[in-house]
RNA sequence: GCGGACGUGGCGGAACUGGUAGACGCGCAGGUCUCAGAAGCCUGUGGCCGCAAGGCCGUGGAAGUUCGAUUCUUCUCGUCCGCACCA
């Protein structure tokens, strides 16, 4: 043993060890409790970066905390590795997908081994190998069987940079997850998975984890689903107000028109259904207003005047476009020139078309109420619709209970007070309109006089008895498109025939393989498209020629499972074995970004409810507890006179600091001064660190104490190359206390305890300390907390040193065995 | 616009269910060692006054509850994040 520390020699030396004697590696034992430990996994991009040290840092920190407990600790690894990048490197470069990755997971392995991190290697698995997809492609077959898959021509979110389409969750904020570029609509056809038949249950499960997960991202989940009770309502459709051939050329300021005439359409028993959350306000609607994609919209087509067609596509037109972040589209529509009937109080409405309404969400058809809805009221407002105002606040404002205690009536539920409502107080103190809170009915016929809360239920009850609605649910949440016009990713399997539609490829012939290599171009084509022996096969049926579906899966499918593989990833029959998964899932800790709150997690989520139908789970929820770690980011320098933002790396530029640390001024080397911040760590802004070189500096130790000492995991944790002496300087004193006393140690064996009051005072008071320390460290530990721990050890080494030598045998120990639960 | 979270030294951050605010670390200052430097070690380090003992102020701001508030309540200001017409 040297008496000082080199870290890189040490190290060395146990991960050798930990490779040879395959430590980390674990069998079930119905002996022992388990602990499944898992950490978000990698996308093999070919190199690790700061924020992967911190993950898998604060990953192992609890694998080996448990591990000490006495758990059989699972701790695997893998790759999630089709997806983009590869494709862009065989655009780039040339180079052959499956190389890239493979090379990546090579140089990547290596990086993590460096790390030190206690994998169980053997249980290593990769998306992109076949014995892995073929259980993507297995698992949609049987989704398929179930009624869960379905392929449908729609608009859909596409990226012009990526040349693909988008999953909703992908393209949250009109920005593709990917390269944050704004998104534009798309007609195409792409196959779905019914994650919206779960919404309830994504939804109420939440219950059983909300303890384990963090308040913001059960949240957003909460939101994203966005369940809303209310009513379905059917309009019937009237007719044309007046001769397509007299109105032609005619502008016309629809609302001075309402009213005049009503010849039938032919067969004009079309009845438009809407949904609402507002029953009680149904008096005040002045007018149904449509998406430009609703089907009455076509029905009705050739019949509408030519203008008003000009209008619709231009409003259609305007909605695909990418749609800036900031600034809310102006309201916008068209008179169709029909009118509809509102089935509560025969009313004859006009019939609009919106460009703020949602073909996606409810029925893409609403009931406009311009008193007390501020859209509604914005639209009517610009185009002169009536006004009707059929719910006065009460006196003292809400109605219904504060905090959105809900009301059941059988299947009907009273919306909460939720957004966008606000109650009373505000809107309706000074009686202006919108008054959008709820309050006491007034106008309504029969209704007057009802509160909200009593008109929401009895009329919806009223519509259902009459026939003409019934009481509704709706999400926000819609169906996960999951096709995907890129080669890298899990084909996926389905064969079409001429006779025969879409068939499924048959389990015994899975996996359906990607070829070799494809003409990636990047031009938002399948590449598979151009891969004839790929295309090329015989109907599974009819055993006639046919062709393959080209798209490949998302690579969330991917993820959305492979926590299970880990427990049986040699498995070529299933994807894994129920009885060997029961033993290890659910997984007890998950570690990860956040930026995954909405999309990976929730279809993890879906992923399982859907294997526990089929059997091969038992329980409801996948991750036990959730933790999500903040951002690494370090400090910037740009210039951005020149309009564009021209970063600069900080070893190339000159910061004044005053005595305390701040940054004065920056400058280049030639003295053009320059601007800082603090931004997410990257290659191109010059700010990224790379683990391999600190590492090779201070250790792998030091490396990770820092990381888990420098801040809360869930913060964000700013990169300061000196904060990690601090690190080094302790791992130095430890090393040097267990140098001085490994020999002592050597010859001494402890049977029993001492005394608790041993008179010498310093004895005394340093077993306290390290009980004490023992304590802070387990506590917070099991409170998910890594920088508190590693101050309470500290804290202990300073009192060894403090307590001047001859600290006798025990305390020792247990230092030794604390350092190691950390480290 | 709607919703959520958070405001503690020069910095990252401690403070368990209301009980000595600022643990631990970085940085900074002084000292020691050295021909010198680096490393190490020691001391100091919220602000103001004071040679010192000591005193006063202090957890964004204002008020309140309490014997006692960083912690609880109300208002206010600020920062960060999420959602983006979801009927």
């Amino acid at each position: 043993m040297d008496e000082k520390y080199f870290p890189q020699k040490v190290e060395k030396k146990w991960q050798q060890k930990w490779q040879e004697s395959a430590c980390f590696h674990t069998e079930p034992d119905a002996d022992r409790p388990k602990f499944y430990q898992l950490e978000m996994l990698p996308y093999p991009s070919g190199n690790l970066h700061m924020g992967h040290v911190r993950n898998y840092a604060v990953g192992d920190a609890l694998a080996w905390y448990k591990r000490l407990c006495g758990y059989n600790v699972l701790h695997p690894i893998g790759w999630d590795s089709f997806g983009q990048p590869a494709e862009d490197a065989a655009i780039k470069r040339g180079e052959n997908p499956r190389l890239w990755t493979e090379r990546n997971i090579q140089l990547m392995t290596g990086q993590l081994k460096r790390l030190g991190i206690g994998y169980d290697w053997e249980r290593q698995i990769a998306a992109h190998r076949p014995d892995y997809y073929k259980f993507d492609q297995w698992f949609f077959l049987k989704m398929y069987e179930r009624g869960l898959v379905y392929k449908k021509m729609s608009e859909v979110n596409w990226c012009e940079t990526d040349q693909t389409t988008l999953s909703n969750e992908q393209a949250s904020g009109g920005l593709c997850w990917r390269c944050g570029n704004p998104v534009i609509k798309k007609e195409i056809e792409q196959w779905f998975l019914k994650i919206t038949d779960y919404a309830d249950q994504l939804l109420d499960d939440m219950a059983e984890i909300e303890d384990g997960w963090p308040a913001h991202v059960i949240k957003r989940q909460r939101d994203w689903i966005g369940r809303s009770y209310g009513a379905y309502i059917d309009f019937e459709a009237l007719g044309r107000a007046r001769d397509a051939s007299k109105s032609a050329g005619e502008s016309k300021s629809a609302g001075e028109n309402v009213g005049s005439s009503n010849h039938g359409i032919a067969g004009s028993a079309t009845k438009i259904r809407v949904f609402t959350t507002r029953v009680d306000t149904i008096f005040g609607a002045t007018a149904l207003v449509l998406s430009p994609r609703h089907p009455f919209v076509s029905e009705v087509w050739d019949s509408l005047d030519s203008e008003i067609r000009e209008k619709i596509e231009a409003i259609r037109a305007e909605l695909a476009k990418p749609q800036r972040r900031d600034e809310e589209l102006q309201k916008d529509g068209v008179y169709l020139d029909i009118k509809a009937l509102n089935p509560f109080n025969q009313a004859e409405i006009p019939i609009w078309v919106g460009n703020y309404v949602m073909i996606e969400y409810g029925t893409g058809a609403l009931m406009s109420v311009p008193a007390h809805d501020e859209r509604d009221f914005e639209f009517a407002k610009r185009f002169g619709l009536e006004i009707k105002q059929v719910v006065e606040p009460i006196a003292g404002g809400i109605t219904l209970e504060a905090g959105g205690i809900v009301p059941e009536i059988g299947d009907y539920k009273i919306p909460e007070a939720s957004s966008g409502h606000n109650n009373g107080s505000k809107a309706g103190n000074n009686g202006k309109l919108p008054f959008t809170g709820y309050g006491k009915l007034i106008n309504s016929a029969e209704w007057t006089g009802l509160t909200s809360e009593e008109a929401l239920r009895k009329m919806a009850e009223y519509a259902r008895e009459k026939g003409f609605g019934e009481p509704a649910v709706t999400f926000r949440l819609r169906d996960w498109g999951i096709s995907r016009q890129r080669f890298w990713g899990a084909p996926i399997p389905i064969i079409n025939c001429e006779k025969c539609g879409a068939v499924p490829v048959r389990y015994e012939d899975l996996p359906v393989e990607l070829p070799e290599d494809a003409p990636i171009t990047g031009t938002g084509e399948s590449p598979l498209a151009k891969v004839p022996e790929f295309i090329n096969t015989i109907c599974p049926k009819c055993q006639s020629p046919a062709r393959r579906e080209t798209d490949t899966m998302d690579t969330f499918v991917d993820s959305s499972w492979y926590y299970y593989r880990y427990t049986d990833p040699k498995n070529s029959e299933l994807p894994f074995d129920p009885e060997i998964a029961r033993y290890w899932t659910p997984v007890d800790q998950y570690i990860g970004g956040d930026d995954h709150a909405v999309m990976h997690l929730i279809y993890a989520r879906f992923w399982t409810k859907f294997m526990r139908d089929i059997g091969l789970v038992d329980f409801n929820e996948p991750f036990r507890r959730l933790l999500t770690q903040g951002m690494v980011v370090g400090e910037t320098f740009f210039d951005d006179s020149g309009g564009k933002r021209q970063y600069f790396p900080p070893d190339s530029v000159i910061v004044k600091r005053d005595n305390k640390g701040r940054i004065l001024s920056a400058e280049t080397k030639d003295g053009k001064s320059l601007k800082y911040a603090i931004e997410r760590m990257s290659k191109s802004k010059g700010n990224g660190v790379d683990p391999d070189e600190m590492i090779e500096a201070f250790g792998s130790d030091a490396t990770r104490l820092f990381v888990l000492f420098a801040a809360p995991v869930e913060n964000e944790l700013v990169w300061h190359e000196s904060g990690i002496d601090g690190a080094v300087r302790f791992l130095q004193r430890v090393w040097k206390l267990v140098y001085r006393w490994h020999n002592v140690f050597q010859g001494f064996s402890y049977e029993g305890s001492l005394p608790s009051n041993n008179d010498n005072p310093v004895v005394r008071r340093l077993r306290r300390k390290t009980h004490q320390t023992i304590q802070r460290v387990t506590a917070a530990l099991e409170s998910l907390q890594f920088n508190t721990p590693v101050a309470a050890l500290m804290e202990l080494c300073n009192a060894i040193y403090d307590s001047n030598l001859e600290p006798e045998k025990a305390d020792a120990e247990e230092i030794f065995a604390m350092y190691e639960a950390v480290s």
